[in-house]
DNA sequence: CGCATACTGAACTACATGGTTCAGTATTCG
DNA sequence: CGAATACTGAACCATGTAGTTCAGTATGCG
């Protein structure tokens, strides 16, 4: 298949398709936190938990810095506006489809 | 692992994940369409098509009928509202986190 | 009826994902 | 120095993903 990389909006809706991830963005919210840390917090290893960040590091929604055996993780400067931006636009597709078919309904009510 | 389908949220992430998937909800926002239309568009078979197609229809994007030898796909009931509010939230939480940031350096300002 | 069209399902390929364990290396601290 | 802590990398497993081909079935049309 060659998945070679894509888009950065696949990288940011993958990353966040897995709750795990989500939650790691909601701890980094409240504070930084060293994958140990996460690790704890999601009852997974420390291996496991560091694949997780680098997905979100790849994504560029989180930034890391190893300061002497630590590894402290915060949220980082992808704002997903990205993200937004496509969900709105769909929203405003769905709804303009809906208010067609509105249209549709109130035509046939017309005819009567 | 043993993915046991999750949340309704990562099937709306995990389905937007991808550009050919987002291409289809772009095209089906003009208008319904066959599965064979779609696969032409994106210059791939039926089956594969089909498969996308399965994915949009599970993470309730989409909704397909099939009428005679045709099935025709058209955009579905959900809003991706979830993913919307989840994305919003998340960026509170950035602004939030944005703004501490700020006041540090404003503290750090009025020191001098 | 017979052929073309539209889809479907199974099997296969190649790679990604979400996890693990185990065996390191690097850092801190007593 | 030596032990504990924090992370890292490689290898492995089971399953998911994105596609293909090929061999069907079902439908529509002349």
């Amino acid at each position: 298949m060659v998945q070679y990389s894509s888009t950065p909006l696949d990288a940011s809706f993958a990353a966040l398709s897995d709750a795990t991830r989500r939650g790691v963005l909601a701890q980094l919210g409240r504070a930084d936190a060293s994958i140990t840390d996460l690790a704890q917090t999601f009852h997974m290893t420390l291996t496991g938990m560091r694949k997780h960040v680098r997905v979100l590091e790849q994504a560029e929604l989180v930034t890391t810095e190893k300061i002497g055996r630590a590894r402290t993780c915060r949220l980082g400067p992808r704002h997903l506006d990205e993200a937004l931006a496509w969900l709105e636009w769909y929203r405003q597709l769905w709804d303009a489809r809906f208010d067609e078919l509105d249209e549709i309904v109130l035509d046939l009510g017309a005819k009567e």
